[in-house]
DNA sequence: AATAATTTTTAGGCTTATCTAAAAATTATT
DNA sequence: AATAATTTTTAGATAAGCCTAAAAATTATT
């Protein structure tokens, strides 16, 4: 394969890139377009630099962008997005996978190795690592197209007794989840077997790699399981 | 181990550390300080941006400058131009070793992912390649301090006729001279023997790897290899 | 619907890292 | 040693990405 050619989307500096994969998350959840004081939220930024780099955004035709109405990412714009994000994801499984991180270690050092240009290297960081379809947080890393596949996820607190499934992501990414995670050394594609849920607080006894473990609700509410699987 | 500080080298921007290494590698061969217009020329920026940027490294007591001087690293400087040249050369070995890319191929990557901030990261990476002394093009790496084990080299057209030796580095990195190993097989760590040496143009009949080669004497000049090793 | 609160944009500045053009210092040449 | 050539520095500009403060538009409340 051939990889001297720089492609179209090798011209958006850091900075710009952040703003794309902040928009493209900020919209997945959003009804409208995507509000100037939602991104400089997540990026801890001043909405008036967001109106500065969302204009030149639109003039780069990556969204579309009408004075007081937020933005929309375009085609293209979400395909840049994902592809940061299929970066992200697989340096985040690397990172774990061969070089011992734990996942709750991972973020800042992905946060830079994402910006890293490169075709080849991450083409050959996804062979190296059998072409994994979610991150180390469940999260599903996009296709070389940008395209997600997306698994039906429910809560691990929606399941009744006796009902089997696997650990699929974590909704809340916290340092002091994953740490809890770690430390009851529960991980996505553990199978987690609901034996009893208490009527009074809703703490759930679960069985997860053959050992029996009490978690609170909250903890429930932030487990992603396989849609049920009754046994 | 605990990764959680940032140490005092953390500081430092891409730039800030592109002229670091620039003036250190210009420093190994300069008798007297390092000229504003040798490092414009190695960074190919004009001699302007350098004395400014010049004055900003002093600032911070990573070099000393005196004007029309020319410039040298302190011990400060050395370390962590030393540690940035280690963190590329890793990545380097990582690169051709783990992803199968060529030693032609690694550069633009590596003077990118140099500047990625994290020691485990490097730290992990160096473990997983087996801590190792030297990268794809021969040259050695830093240890952790930032100390360089000097190997003895020679040219290879320093030999004589029935010497064998092996090959340590090469002197000239261009990417024409690498493919040329490429093609004709040759790397690091080959064992060379010098078979005849042609008085006339000093061409040289060698025998790589079991195989003879007729290398002209400008390739000869250009591979450093293990001081003589006369049979 | 008018006013209040909030959001967003504009205007003007700052810093980093670069540049050009001109001035100053050093080095080379006659 | 004086002059010419080269190197280096200074002065002033520019672009990217950020900021504060004030103005304008939108949304919420009475």
């Amino acid at each position: 394969m051939v990889y001297l050619l720089y492609n179209q989307y090798n011209m958006f500096t850091s900075s710009e890139e952040n703003y794309l994969k902040a928009i493209y998350h900020l919209g997945l959840v959003a009804k409208k377009g995507v509000s100037t004081n939602a991104i400089a939220k997540k990026l801890d930024t001043k909405a008036s630099s967001v109106t500065d780099m969302v204009k030149k955004l639109a003039d780069k035709k990556v969204l579309i962008y009408q004075k007081y109405q937020g933005v929309n990412l375009t085609i293209e714009g979400k395909k840049i997005a994902a592809l940061i994000i299929r970066k992200h994801r697989l340096w985040e499984v690397f990172l774990v996978e061969k070089l011992n991180f734990n996942w709750d270690e991972v973020h800042d050092v992905a946060e830079q190795l994402e910006h890293i240009k490169s075709p080849k290297l991450i083409d050959e960081i996804d062979a190296l690592l059998g072409f994994p379809t979610v991150d180390p947080h469940g999260d599903p890393i996009p296709d070389k197209e940008g395209e997600i596949t997306l698994r039906k996820k429910v809560k691990l607190s929606t399941l009744k007794e006796n009902e089997e499934t696997v650990l699929l992501a974590v909704k809340d990414s916290s340092d002091d989840f994953l740490r809890y995670l770690n430390k009851k050394k529960i991980a996505i594609g553990n199978t987690i077997k609901v034996i009893h849920i208490e009527p009074f607080d809703h703490s759930t006894l679960v069985q997860i790699n053959d050992v029996e473990l009490l978690i609170t609700n909250e903890v429930a509410e932030n487990l992603l399981v396989k849609e049920s699987n009754a046994v």
